[in-house]
DNA sequence: GGGTTGACCAATG
DNA sequence: TCATTGGCCAACC
C-alpha cells in the first residue's frame, strides 16, 4: 500500500478527524503518522479542500496553532468545546493533545 | 522536465 | 517565545 487513492486518503484522513472528540485536538503530523501515507503537508492539503466538512479545528499545527484564518473561528469553537487555550491563543496540547492513544483516560480536568 | 507554492515539522540561535 | 533554515511530497503552470 505505498500509492493509495487520493480518494482513499481523504476518507483516511477525514475520518480520523471526526474520531477526535470535542475538548480535544491533534496535529496534522499526528493524522499522517496514524494513516502512514503521505506527510502532513498532505493531511495540510486534504484539510484545506475537504476539511469543511470536518471539525477542522480539532486539527492544529504541531505547536498548537492555526493559520490567522481560521484562527478566530477555531477560538470561538474551543470555548464551546471546552478546549485548553494558551494566553498566546494557541491549543494546549499538553492537555488536550489527541494522539489516537487507547489511554484517553486523561482529560483536560 | 523545471520552478513555485502549500491549513507542515524539527532543529538552531 | 519568536525568527530563520532545511527537508519533505504533491499539485500547478
Amino acid at each position: 500500500m505505498t500509492a493509495p487513492d487520493p480518494e482513499a486518503y481523504v476518507e483516511q484522513v477525514l475520518s480520523l478527524v471526526e474520531q477526535v472528540p470535542p475538548g480535544r485536538a491533534t496535529t496534522y503530523g499526528a493524522l499522517a503518522a496514524v494513516v502512514g501515507w503521505g506527510g502532513p503537508r498532505r493531511v495540510g492539503a486534504v484539510m484545506a479542500q475537504w476539511g469543511g466538512g470536518v471539525a477542522w479545528w480539532r486539527v492544529v499545527r504541531a505547536d498548537g496553532s492555526l493559520p490567522p484564518s481560521h484562527g478566530l473561528e477555531a477560538r470561538a469553537r474551543y470555548r464551546e468545546e471546552g478546549t485548553a487555550l494558551l494566553a498566546s491563543g494557541r491549543v494546549d496540547l499538553r492537555r488536550c493533545g489527541w494522539w489516537f492513544d487507547p489511554d484517553d483516560a486523561d482529560g483536560p480536568g
